[in-house]
DNA sequence: TCTGAAATTTTACATCA
DNA sequence: TGATGTAAAATTTCAGA
C-alpha cells in the first residue's frame, strides 16, 4: 500500500521507453541529463515495481495477414460474476481477443479482436460466443479504420502536455 | 505490391519479441533453433519491412496515476469524411486518447481513453467532444476490469493455437 | 557459419547531499 | 543513508572473411 514516489527523471525516462525501448541508455542518459548508469537503476526499479509491465515489439496486423479489427459489445443474461468466467476464460485463451474489457452500461463486456477476413471471424465469433448460453447477445463492429492504435499514456511532463499535473503514482 | 513471405523462423521470432523485445538475439537463437547472426538478420529485416513497426515499454496506467479506462462511441451528424478531420486531428493529438477506431455501426467511433479520475476524464470529454458541432451524441462506459489489454497477435505456428493456419503476409 | 572488433550494458567504487 | 558519477569488466551486437 505504499504510495510509488517518481520524480521528473522517471517520468522522462518512461515517455522516451513507451516510443522506443531500444534507445541506448547512453543516449537516454544525455536527453534526460543523467548519466547511463543512473538511468540503468531507475529502469530496472520501474521494472520491479511494475510501473514497467513489459518490453515488446509492437507488430503490424496487416503485414501479418490480420487486416480485420472487430469490435464486439456483449450483453450477458446472468451478470453474476461467477456466470461468467467460462467466458473470461475463453477469451483469455484464445490469441485473436486483444483486449477485453468489463464495462458498465448497455453492455457487459467489450472486446477488440483481429481476425485475417470475415470467415475467419465467423468462426472465431461462433466459437467464443454462440456456443455460450449466458450470452444474450453481441454486437459486432468491423473497424474501417485504425485512427489510434497503442498503448501509450500521457505522463506528467512529457511531450509539451499537462503542465500543471502533478498527480502522484498510487497502489496496485 | 510485393507480397511479404515469410517462413516459421520468422514467426517464432515474432512470437518471442512481441512478449519480451530485450530476449538476447543468443537466446531467441537457441529457441528458434538457429545462428545468432542469421537471427539478427531476420529482425533487421522484419523491421525494414514494417512487421515490426515499434519496440516500446509498457506501462501499467493504475500505478501512474491514471487507473480510470473509458470506452466511449462517438456519432457524428455529418458522417462525411471531410467533416471529422478536426475531430480526428484532435484524438491525435490528445495522449489521453490511447485508441481510436473508425467503425461500421451504430456508432462511428470508438475510442478507448486513460484518466485520472472521473473530474479529469469529463474535461477531458467536455474539450474532446462537447465543444464539437459535428458530434450527435456520444456515450461513456467505464471499464470495471481490464479482463485483457495488449497488442499481442495470434501468429501461425506459435503459443499451440491456429495449427492448420498457413496464411500469408501480404501487401501494405 | 564463425571469428574478432565495436558498442552497449553491467558492476564496482569513490563522492556528494 | 541514499543516489549519482567515473571507470573498469562482462555481454551483446555487429561486420568482416
Amino acid at each position: 500500500m505504499s504510495t510509488i514516489a517518481l520524480d521528473a527523471f522517471d517520468y522522462a525516462i518512461l515517455g522516451l521507453l513507451q516510443r522506443d525501448n531500444q534507445m541506448p541508455q547512453r543516449e537516454i542518459a544525455t536527453q534526460v541529463h543523467l548519466s547511463a548508469p543512473a538511468v540503468q537503476r531507475r529502469i530496472r526499479r520501474l521494472q520491479d515495481l511494475g510501473v514497467i509491465s513489459a518490453n515488446v515489439a509492437v507488430l503490424n496486423p496487416s503485414l501479418l495477414g490480420l487486416p480485420l479489427t472487430v469490435l464486439v459489445s456483449v450483453q450477458l443474461l446472468d451478470e453474476r460474476p461467477q456466470a461468467s468466467l467460462a467466458f473470461r476464460a475463453r477469451v483469455q485463451a484464445e490469441p485473436a481477443v486483444q483486449q477485453c474489457y468489463y464495462v458498465t452500461g448497455e453492455s457487459d463486456y467489450m472486446l477488440v479482436i483481429t481476425a485475417a477476413d470475415m470467415h475467419d471471424y465467423q468462426a472465431l465469433a461462433s466459437r467464443l460466443f454462440a456456443a455460450d448460453h449466458n450470452i444474450r447477445r453481441y454486437t459486432s463492429s468491423i473497424a474501417m479504420e485504425r485512427i489510434k492504435t497503442g498503448l501509450q499514456l500521457a505522463l506528467p511532463s512529457s511531450s509539451s502536455h499537462n503542465e500543471t499535473n502533478t498527480r502522484e503514482g498510487i497502489q496496485p
